[in-house]
DNA sequence: CTGAATCCTACTTGATACTG
DNA sequence: CAGTATCAAGTAGGATTCAG
């Protein structure tokens, strides 16, 4: 039930190689969780789960991440539809960002994994230690 | 609930930076799904899910990732405890990789997310192309 | 305040060649 | 067969500077 992460190599195995961007659209699921292994986008995703934000909260709000990285996490999250971008043409000028129903639905989602990864975190780091240990 | 993305920055905001490894074991939830987003690990795990391999046939298997890849992210998962390696001292040697009870679990927490995926992607596609059509 | 543009570094990945 | 080692190339990320 993993296997639509595989592109087809039937078919296509001879064509010319999909830039990153084409790429993206051939396989559903990996299109989809890109955001999940991403190193800010579910930080992101968590705090707007809980009330919209505007940028500087935002940045504030997660202290370590880069203006840089937040704005370009943003866009990308937009891009997609999981975030909604408002500007108020206020005086210097403000904007809010809050979660599409879509991105609402891909928190739910999530939600399953990160329990999982609350419950079994400690059977991995064990597992890590061993490992290492027996590999010196 | 998502807060445990969140590295703590109170405590440990002015302590010298952790190296990757430690930061690691710093946040569970980025510590498990590290692998989700990874390029590799979610095809490994879906393939082993279905039965056990030996690793030139998973290789033949996902057919375009490179030899070197699939040895790294068969170590990473098992230093993790999420697939077992099997030694045949047969000649020439063979080894057989499976999935480990954590494994299992962790595949079938992945499965929702999968399925929001397949439900979901063309309308991500769809916002994708608003998005670029409106942004030039 | 909210961003865009630039530069620069460090990690990731792939190709290739070699070993038990 | 199942890896390890090495090197080259690509990509992501941070710091800094500038702009509406």
């Amino acid at each position: 039930m993993l296997q639509e992460f595989k592109p087809e190599n039937g078919a296509n195995a001879d064509i010319a190689p999909l830039s990153a961007k084409q790429m993206e659209d051939v396989c559903p699921v990996r299109s989809v969780i890109s955001h999940v292994g991403d190193k800010w986008s579910t930080l992101v995703l968590g705090e707007l789960s809980q009330k919209p934000y505007r940028f500087g909260e935002l940045r504030r709000s997660i202290s370590d991440i880069s203006q840089r990285m937040l704005t370009q996490t943003l866009r990308d999250l937009q891009r997609d539809g999981y975030v909604n971008r408002e500007v108020f043409p206020t005086k210097p000028p403000s904007v809010e960002y809050s979660l599409t129903e879509l991105g609402q639905s891909l928190v739910f989602s999530l939600k399953q994994l990160i329990e999982f990864a609350l419950e079994n975190h400690p059977k991995v780091v064990d597992a890590r230690r061993k490992f290492d240990a027996e590999n010196m």
